[in-house]
DNA sequence: GAAAAGTAGGTGTATATACACTTAGTCCTC
DNA sequence: GAGGACTAAGTGTATATACACCTACTTTTC
């Protein structure tokens, strides 16, 4: 009986405290930081983390690419993946050389960094095996899918 | 011929490049930064990212809190929390007080904090319904659901 | 072919993330 | 109740993330 036409703030957010637990951002980044340490503990005797390994992995797969390509691939913001790129350069895992178009830059593998990734594989797989068989397949594929949606959803803008 | 009891790298990993797209973590990170950048772009007005609007969401909800309570709650590192702390509380959105065990801070939602997350959730509701429409009410259950499982599990070890 | 438009990439700044280590306080055991 | 075990939190350091802005180069348009 105190307000009748507006509502306080506590009442519009009453529902807030139950609905928070379903934010889908929320969700994901906190599966996103759980499962990255669980990644990164086990890759760790190897050196890389999970963010590198990945991106020597894409580099792999792609050969010589351009920084925006391999942004785009890595779906990372092209200048998140310029500093990552630094430290994978200052390692002499990648070599990053001009491009014909002078305003590109070429991302190439370099032989240590082939064998970093060589020598992380076995880690990865081991972790992946675990992560699908706890999963279970359906699962496994189900949440692969979904989370492609989500990535398309997000980007649709 | 050249081998016959011993693979070479490029053998072991010869099905690197399909394997890579496969990696759970690799999508669910990809996942989340796409999904975090079009709630942070959402949430822009208000002022919040949507790591903080989840902090200030979390410590609504239980009220005066441990650092630590409120680390295990959100799936954070608690020495990445002392640091997303800081900035709240540089902004005064939340308090930090000793509490009555010496050891441990309390965490607080200040009014200005309240304000701010009542300004936000406007925001966040909108994206969130337009999010969880675009993916459906089943997808939406599901992803959720495997979300959990995959965090439950990466924190079995 | 010069100016404008468009594209590739980097920098400054700020937040987010977490490991290894440290500090300070509490509890527990004798 | 003193000493050691345990617990809560912060610091040093490094990587990850992205927005706003900038520079350099290429293409397009007249």
């Amino acid at each position: 009986m105190a307000q009748k036409g507006r509502d306080t703030v506590k009442q519009r957010m009453g529902k807030f405290g139950e609905e928070a637990p379903a934010c889908v951002c929320f969700n994901i980044r906190k599966a996103a930081r759980a499962i990255s340490q669980l990644y990164d503990d086990v890759l760790r005797p190897s050196g890389l983390r999970v963010t590198q390994f990945s991106i020597l992995a894409v580099t792999r797969r792609l050969g010589p690419v351009t920084v925006t390509r391999l942004a785009e691939e890595t779906v990372t913001d092209r200048t998140t993946l310029t500093r990552n790129l630094k430290v994978l350069g200052q390692q002499k895992l990648i070599r990053i050389t001009p491009g014909l178009d002078r305003r590109e830059r070429e991302v190439t593998l370099t032989d240590r960094g082939g064998a970093a990734l060589a020598q992380a594989y076995p880690f990865w797989k081991k972790i992946q095996a675990q992560v699908t068989q706890r999963l279970g397949p359906d699962r496994y594929r189900r949440l692969l899918s979904d989370l492609r949606a989500t990535l398309a959803l997000a980007r649709m803008n």
